[in-house]
DNA sequence: TTGCGGATGGACT
DNA sequence: GTCCATCCGCAAC
């Protein structure tokens, strides 16, 4: 994918190398990975790659911002209120896949993560496009590249994801995320979440710092 | 550039 | 009937 010159230099990850065709070099994560604490999966996730795979080909792009919602005790969450047939995914085992529809329109994607029972899952929030650009771009009826998939509703409405995909386990070949295989070279900014009226001061958002492809600008 | 409200529908009380 | 982990367009500045 080709970056603006002018924002090339602002971006951390700009180099990273990924093809529609061939995804060599690259691991995908492990069960292991999403089975442990909330906050750390959310942390550790910035600078991977989501892959759906499109049938023919694959839409990709690095995660630039997360959110936590480590479980039962935090109001904000879905599984505040106790196991309902909405959230039930995300009460089991990590690495599979909860996706929920809200607002009348738009799904949003989740990790679950941490062991069965906890009710813990990473939202993740915005995304830097990397292959499949002219998919998203024809799913969300824009050519701007920022506009894309900076926001929960906006990856979904760009990769196609949807009620479909919720529970699907992550270790599979429909929608997965991999390792770049290299070290991580950015500074991790910690914030409020956002869209949620309760819970709001608990800093649980992450986001790469300097990467301009987040949902909504820093409020200090 | 910011802020407000409508769209939209399914899950929950 | 109410709530909602959102997005978009438009009004007002």
């Amino acid at each position: 994918m080709e970056l603006h010159k002018k924002e090339e230099r602002k971006i951390p990850i700009s180099r990273t190398v990924f093809s529609s065709n061939d995804s060599g070099g690259f691991k995908k994560l492990t069960k292991s990975f999403y089975r442990r604490n909330c906050i750390t999966v959310a942390k550790e996730l910035l600078g991977k790659i989501l892959v759906v795979n499109n049938g023919r080909l694959k839409l990709s792009g690095i995660i630039t911002e997360t959110e936590a919602y480590p479980g039962k005790n935090d109001e904000a969450s879905h599984s505040y209120i106790g196991k309902t047939k909405r959230n039930e995914k995300m009460f089991e085992a990590g690495g599979i896949a909860y996706v929920y529809f809200t607002y009348g329109n738009h799904f949003c994607f989740n990790v679950v993560t941490g062991k069965e029972g906890l009710g813990s899952a990473v939202l993740i929030r915005s995304l830097q496009p990397l292959t499949g650009t002219d998919i998203m771009k024809k799913n969300r009826g824009t050519t701007d590249i920022y506009n894309l998939t900076t926001g929960p509703g906006k990856i979904t409405q760009a990769f196609g994801i949807n009620r479909k995909h919720n529970g699907m386990d992550l270790t599979g070949d429909i929608i997965y995320i991999i390792n770049n295989n290299k070290k991580e070279d950015f500074n991790i900014v910690r914030s409020k979440r956002i869209g949620i009226k309760k819970n709001r001061d608990k800093l649980f958002r992450f986001t790469i710092e300097g990467n301009p492809f987040i949902s909504v600008k820093q409020k200090k």
